[in-house]
DNA sequence: CTAGGGGTAAAT
DNA sequence: ATTTACCCCTAG
């Protein structure tokens, strides 16, 4: 009969990027396959996998090993025997799961041959920047300090066990910054936590789809030489039917990304200049962010 | 909560 | 038409 009665239960489909499925892989390979639960709460992981419950990673992982083998438990037979045809002639099934690439004593990222060139579209401005922030969220774990780290301590966390550079507390003040703009720690008396994951629980894929918004807008240059102006007006424009606190909000955040792409220009300013016009790009989002917003608060008046 | 079986529907 | 992502259900 009709026990259907969720007529648009469809899921809206929302692919998993390569930052997701690198973070479920290494959660698998940090807490062991099965543990999804904990890899979801794990802090290392949650800030990239808060919009996913512990079933969806479940099934991701489920599908990314039935596909590196070629067919596991899901769907075999039926469809078994289309001649193979539409496949090079060349092997694929030859890395399985875990293979195992540690680059630069980061991130562990195991490749089920589905996605193997998007790891390479890391650029060198976006790497640092990404273990910057991994670096912190260690530090601020392995302190478990119960009422948060301030910034001296975690400085010092990071200095202690990895090299740093010079002007590094300049760099770490910016990314703390901008962290606690985007939510992903709490500040609260010069002492740092990190954020709790969210209530998320169930439902909310409205707060996906949300969240997902705010990444598409957000200066994300794949290998170009920068943001342009037609980008920053974009974004503008999209600021344009926000309401009031939504903008205020995206302001805040442009800023806090603006002080952190500057710090970390100054760092690779020896050898990158492309992350100087990065910065100045940011800044000017910024800049025309809190004019917009001004001119929107005065306009109210 | 997890493992899986099974299904729907959106992308490709 | 296949793949992919999500959901539901049930037994451990």
């Amino acid at each position: 009969m009709e026990v259907s009665a969720q007529s648009s239960m469809g899921a809206p489909k929302q692919k998993w990027r390569a930052e997701e499925e690198a973070a479920l892989k290494a959660g698998v390979l940090k807490h062991g396959a099965g543990k999804w639960r904990t890899i979801l709460k794990d802090p290392e992981f949650c800030n990239v996998l808060h919009l996913r419950s512990n079933v969806d990673l479940k099934d991701k992982w489920r599908n990314m090993s039935v596909m590196a083998n070629g067919w596991g438990s899901r769907d075999r037979g039926r469809t078994a025997m289309k001649r193979s045809h539409q496949v090079p002639k060349h092997e694929e099934n030859a890395l399985a799961l875990a293979v195992v690439d540690v680059l630069d004593g980061d991130i562990v990222d195991t490749k089920p041959l589905a996605v193997a060139n998007e790891t390479l579209r890391m650029t060198s401005n976006n790497r640092t920047a990404a273990r910057l922030e991994n670096l912190i969220m260690e530090a601020i774990t392995n302190l478990k300090e119960p009422t948060g780290s301030n910034k001296t301590a975690i400085a010092m966390y990071i200095e202690d066990q990895y090299w740093s550079p010079p002007n590094f507390k300049r760099i770490l003040s910016a990314k703390l910054k901008a962290l606690t703009a985007s939510r992903k720690l709490i500040k609260v008396k010069r002492k740092y936590r990190i954020a709790p994951c969210f209530p998320e629980e169930r439902g909310s894929r409205m707060l996906l789809l949300e969240s997902r918004l705010k990444e598409s807008s957000k200066v994300e240059k794949d290998d170009l030489k920068s943001t342009t102006k037609s980008q920053i007006d974009a974004d503008l424009a999209k600021m344009r039917s926000m309401t009031a606190q939504e903008a205020a909000a995206a302001a805040a955040l442009a800023v806090a990304e603006a002080e952190a792409a500057i710090a970390e220009a100054e760092e690779a300013a020896r050898d990158a200049e492309n992350a100087e016009a990065d910065a100045e790009a940011a800044q000017a989002f910024a800049e025309a962010a809190m004019m917009a917003l001004k001119n929107r608060n005065a306009a109210k008046l």
